[in-house]
RNA sequence: UGCCCGGUCGUCUAAUGGCAGGACAGCGGCCUUUGAAGCCGUACGUGGAGGUUCGAAUCCUCCCCGGGCAACCA
C-alpha cells in the first residue's frame, strides 16, 4: 500500500512510539498471534481530516505487522445515530484506500453479550443499580478537589441489583428512573473512577435496532468489552481519553483479563486554518456557511475529495504528520505540499485564462487559424500526450500578465516589452487600448514568425504567459478556494465571539474563465493543471446537473507573488520565556517536622547537601537505609546512586520494599568509587541484583566485569577506533568536537563497557590533538 | 486549586546516556517555453535553574508553560 522502498532502509527507519510498542510486545511475547487495531467512529457525523489521521494509523499498522484492522461502529447512542454517517464512513475509508474486508462491527450487535457482561459485573458485586436522579449522581460525585459520596444505594443486595437491572432491560422503568454503575471508588482521584455510570434507561429508537433495547450501554462499557470481544490487541485513541484508561482495564481486568487489549493514547490532529468538531463542522453546515458536508472548504473527507486532494495525497500526508503525544498544530503547507506533490505528477497540463484581457496580433490575418501542438506534460514527467491549441488574431491573456508600468522584475508584458506565448510565439506589446475611463481595453501586439515553439531558439524573452484564443475558447466556471478561516486558530476567539466571527468572507470566488477547447468537451479529463493558475478538478455536485465547473484544488507554489505581496504569516510567539526570579528555594520547604529535623541531621551528619537529604529524609526508611549503607562506604556517592541510580529503576512498590540489603548495596557503591568497576558496569551489576537479588560480587564474577585503566591497554583500542574512522577524526580536527562522544562511545562498545572513561577521554584529546 | 498527560528548529517529527537527524516552510543559487517542477547550497532547535556522569534532549530535584478530567455523549 504505502510505497516503503525497501533500499532505504540503511537509513535506520525511524519508529514512532506505537510502532515501538508493537515491536516490544512482539518481542516480549506479549502479543503472540496477529496484531489487530480498529476503527471505531460513532457514526453521527461525516469523517474529516482528523478520522482519516486515526484511519491510516490503524489500518496502516494492521498491515505494516501483516495483521488486520476492524472498522467497528461505536454506535450506544441511539439519539445521534444514523445509518447516513454510516455509508459516509465506508465510502471515505474506501476511497483512502483501506479495506476492513469482513471485520465490519457494531458495538450495537453487541448489546445480549454486554448485557450478560453486565449482569457478571452485578453478581460478583462489581456493579449496583443506583436510583438517584442525575443531579444528585452529579451532586454526589464531589468535585476535582473533593472526593464523592457514596450512593445510598450502593450496598444494595446482588439478588436486588440483578431483578432491577431485568426491569431496566424488561422496560419496566421510565427514563432516568435508575442507572448501572460500577462499583469502584468514590475518592478516587480520577473522576472517571467515581462508579462511572455504564448502563442508562433510554427509550429511544436506534437506527440498526430499533426498539428492541430501552437500555443502553455508555462508550466507558461498550469500548473496552467491545475490544475485548474482537480480540482487538491494540486499542488507539486520542489524548484525551488517557483517563479512561484506568477504568477501560479496571473493565477488563474483571471480565477478559487474558489475552486481553490494551489502549494506547495519541495527540490529535489541529490543522491550521480548521476546525475539526463534529458540533462546529455540523453548525457550518447547519447555518449554510458552506455548501453541504462535502464543500470544497470543509475539512471533511468528501469535501477534500470534491475539492480534488487525492487518497494518496492524504495519506502521505499522515505520514509525514506522524505520531504522538504532543499536542500540536499542523502547518497548512505540509498538507498542500502532499497535495501538489502527488498532483503535479497526476494531471495533465492545459490552459485556461481566468480573468481575461483581449490581445490583437496585429500581424495575424484575421479568420486564420493555426494549431500549435502542445504537450501535455512538463519536460520532466515521464508521459505522453498532445494536443492542438488553436491560436486565432485575437487571443486572451491573463490581467494580471500585464502591466502598463511594470515594476523592474516583473517579467511579463507591457509596453514595448516582449513576452513567450507558452506553445505558441514571442509577441511584442505595441499599443496599449483604454476606453473612456482610462481603462485598459485591449493590447496589439505583433508576433514573431520566427520564434515558433520548438523551433531552434533565436532568441529568448524572460517570461513565458499562458493564452486562449478569443474566438476558440471556450467560457467555463471555476470557482477559486482560500482558507475557510482568517486565523490560524479558529478556537481562538475572544470574549463573546464564536469561530463563525473568523470565518473568511473571500473563501471562495466565483470566476468566468475561458479554457482552451481540448478541455472543455464532455469526455475529456476530470483533472488538470491549468498551467500557472493550479491544479483543478471538476466539481462532482454539478457535474450531476451536467454542468462543469472547475474546482480549484490548490494553487502552484508561487514565489513571485509572495516576493510582492508578502501575505502576513501566522505570528505565533512561543511564550516569551518568563525569564523567572531565580528564587533560591529552600529544599525543606513543606517538609513535616519529623521530615525536617531528619533532613537537617542527616545533612550535618553525612554532608550530603540539604537537597539530598531532604530527598531521603521523607521516606525514613529510605533514609535508614542510607545510613547502614554509609557505615560501608562514602556517604555522598552513596546518596547519589540511590537518588540518581537505584530509584528511577525501582516500582513504587521496589521503593517500599528494597531488593536488598543496605550492605550490600554499599558494596556495589564501594566497587565503583574504588575504581574497580566503571559507572557503566556499576549501573550493570544493579540491574541485575534488582533482578536476580543475587550479590553483587557474584555478579561481577559471573559476568567477568572489571573495570580496565591500564593505558596501554586503552591506548591501543583508541587508536584502533581512530584508524577505523579517519573521516570522522578529520572531521573532528576540523572543529566538530562533538564527536568525542561517539569516539568515547566506539571505544566503550570495544571495551564492552569495562574502559575507564576518564583515561580513555584523556587518551583520544591527547592522539585528536 | 486536586489528579493525569505533555514541552526538541517557524511547523511536524526522530535520536531511549555517546555525531541533535529528517520533512515542510524560509533564504541563496543553478536550470527552465509554467516566476511550477527539478537540482545544489544555507540558516535555524532541546522551556528554565541546579544536580548525577568522562559524557545528558534522555536520569534526579525544583520552577515555568501548555493540554485534559467533575454528560445517564463518544
Amino acid at each position: 500500500m504505502t510505497s516503503s522502498d525497501s533500499g532505504s532502509l540503511a537509513k535506520r527507519e525511524s519508529r514512532n512510539f506505537i510502532q515501538q510498542i508493537i515491536d516490544s510486545d512482539r518481542v516480549s511475547g506479549r502479543v503472540s498471534g496477529e496484531i489487530i487495531t480498529r476503527f471505531p467512529p460513532e457514526p453521527n457525523g461525516y469523517p474529516h481530516i482528523g478520522h482519516a489521521k486515526a484511519i491510516c494509523l490503524n489500518f496502516s499498522l494492521a498491515d505494516e505487522y501483516q495483521g488486520r484492522c476492524n472498522l467497528r461502529f461505536d454506535d450506544t447512542n441511539p439519539e445521534t445515530e444514523d445509518m447516513e454517517y454510516v455509508r459516509a464512513m465506508k465510502l471515505d475509508i474506501n476511497w483512502l484506500g483501506f479495506d476492513w474486508g469482513v471485520h465490519e462491527y457494531y458495538a450495537s450487535d453487541y448489546f445480549e453479550q454486554l448485557y450478560d457482561l453486565a449482569i457478571r459485573l452485578i453478581k460478583t458485586d462489581k456493579a449496583y443499580v443506583d436510583s438517584q436522579t442525575g443531579e444528585d449522581i452529579r451532586a454526589n460525585r464531589g468535585t476535582v478537589t473533593e472526593a464523592g459520596t457514596n450512593s445510598p444505594f450502593r450496598n444494595r443486595s446482588v439478588e436486588e441489583n440483578l431483578s432491577l437491572f431485568a426491569g431496566m432491560r424488561a422496560g419496566d422503568f421510565p427514563n432516568g428512573a435508575h442507572v448501572l454503575r460500577a462499583k469502584i471508588d468514590m475518592a478516587s482521584p480520577n473522576m472517571l473512577m467515581r462508579d462511572p455510570v455504564v448502563y442508562r434507561i433510554k427509550h429511544a429508537s436506534h437506527y440498526r435496532r430499533g426498539n428492541e433495547w430501552p437500555i443502553y450501554p455508555l462508550y466507558d462499557f461498550a469500548h473496552p468489552l467491545s475490544d475485548a470481544i474482537e480480540g482487538i490487541t491494540h486499542s488507539l485513541c486520542t489524548l484525551e481519553f488517557d483517563v479512561h484508561r484506568p477504568l477501560y482495564d479496571w473493565l477488563v481486568d474483571a471480565l477478559f483479563p487474558n489475552p486481553r487489549p490494551h489502549q494506547y493514547e495519541s495527540a490529535r490532529l489541529n490543522l491550521d486554518y480548521t476546525v475539526t468538531s463534529k458540533r462546529k463542522l455540523l453548525q457550518l453546515v447547519k447555518e449554510n456557511h458552506v455548501d453541504g458536508w462535502d464543500d470544497p472548504r470543509m475539512p471533511t473527507i468528501s469535501g477534500m475529495r470534491r475539492r480534488g486532494y487525492t487518497p494518496e495525497s492524504l495519506r502521505r500526508f499522515c505520514e509525514m504528520i506522524g505520531v504522538a503525544k504532543a499536542d500540536n498544530r499542523v502547518d497548512m503547507a505540509m498538507l498542500e505540499f502532499a497535495v501538489r506533490d502527488d498532483l503535479n505528477a497526476l494531471a495533465p497540463r492545459v490552459m485556461c485564462v481566468i480573468e481575461p484581457l483581449r490581445v490583437v496580433l496585429t500581424n495575424v490575418p484575421a479568420g486564420s487559424t493555426e494549431n500549435l501542438e502542445a504537450s501535455y506534460w512538463p519536460h520532466d514527467i515521464p508521459k505522453e500526450g498532445t494536443r492542438l491549441v488553436p491560436l486565432t488574431r485575437e487571443i486572451l491573456i491573463e490581467k494580471s500578465d500585464f502591466m502598463e508600468e511594470p515594476s523592474k522584475k516583473f517579467h511579463r508584458l507591457s509596453p514595448g516589452a516582449e513576452v513567450r506565448l507558452r506553445y505558441g510565439y514571442i509577441i511584442r506589446c505595441n499599443e496599449v487600448i483604454k476606453n473612456e475611463a482610462g481603462e485598459i481595453t485591449e493590447l496589439h501586439c505583433s508576433l514573431d514568425r520566427d520564434t515558433k515553439s520548438g523551433a531552434t531558439p533565436s532568441r529568448r524573452v524572460k517570461g513565458t504567459i499562458h493564452w486562449v484564443s478569443a474566438t476558440e475558447g471556450v467560457p467555463v466556471e471555476v470557482r477559486l478556494y482560500d482558507r475557510l478561516f482568517r486565523v490560524a486558530n479558529p478556537d481562538d476567539v475572544e470574549e463573546g465571539q464564536t469561530f463563525v466571527s473568523h470565518l473568511n468572507p473571500d473563501s471562495m470566488t466565483v470566476f468566468q474563465a475561458i479554457i482552451e477547447p481540448s478541455a472543455a468537451s464532455k469526455d475529456t479529463q476530470d483533472r488538470y493543471q491549468f498551467e500557472r493558475q493550479g491544479f483543478f478538478y471538476l466539481d462532482s455536485k454539478e457535474l450531476e446537473n451536467g454542468k462543469r465547473v472547475w474546482n480549484r484544488t490548490i494553487t502552484l507554489r508561487d514565489t513571485w507573488e509572495k516576493d510582492n505581496q508578502p501575505v502576513p504569516q501566522p505570528v505565533r510567539i512561543k511564550e516569551p520565556a518568563p525569564s523567572p526570579p531565580i528564587a533560591v528555594r529552600d529544599p525543606l520547604e513543606g517538609l513535616d517536622t519529623a521530615s525536617f529535623d531528619r533532613a537537617k541531621q542527616l545533612d550535618e551528619q553525612y554532608g550530603i547537601g540539604l537537597e539530598d537529604a531532604a530527598l531521603l529524609a521523607v521516606r525514613p526508611h529510605i533514609a535508614g537505609f542510607f545510613e547502614e549503607a554509609s557505615k560501608t562506604a562514602p556517604s555522598t556517592a552513596v546518596a547519589n546512586w540511590l537518588i540518581n541510580e537505584l530509584r528511577p529503576l525501582l516500582t513504587e512498590e521496589g521503593i517500599r520494599v528494597l531488593p536488598f540489603s543496605a550492605a550490600e548495596f554499599a558494596k556495589l557503591v564501594e566497587l565503583h568509587a574504588s575504581d574497580t568497576l566503571s559507572s557503566r558496569q556499576a549501573k550493570e551489576v544493579l540491574i541485575e541484583m534488582i533482578a536476580t537479588g543475587e550479590s553483587s560480587g557474584s555478579i561481577v564474577d559471573r559476568l567477568g566485569l572489571k573495570q580496565i585503566s591500564d593505558e596501554s591497554q586503552l591506548l591501543s583500542m583508541v587508536q584502533e577506533v581512530l584508524e577505523a574512522h579517519p573521516d570522522r577524526v578529520e572531521a573532528y580536527k576540523g572543529g566538530k568536537i562533538g564527536l568525542i562522544g561517539f569516539f568515547m562511545g566506539q571505544v566503550m562498545a570495544k571495551s564492552s563497557g569495562s574502559a575507564n572513561p576518564s583515561t580513555v577521554k584523556s587518551l583520544l584529546e591527547r592522539e585528536l590533538a
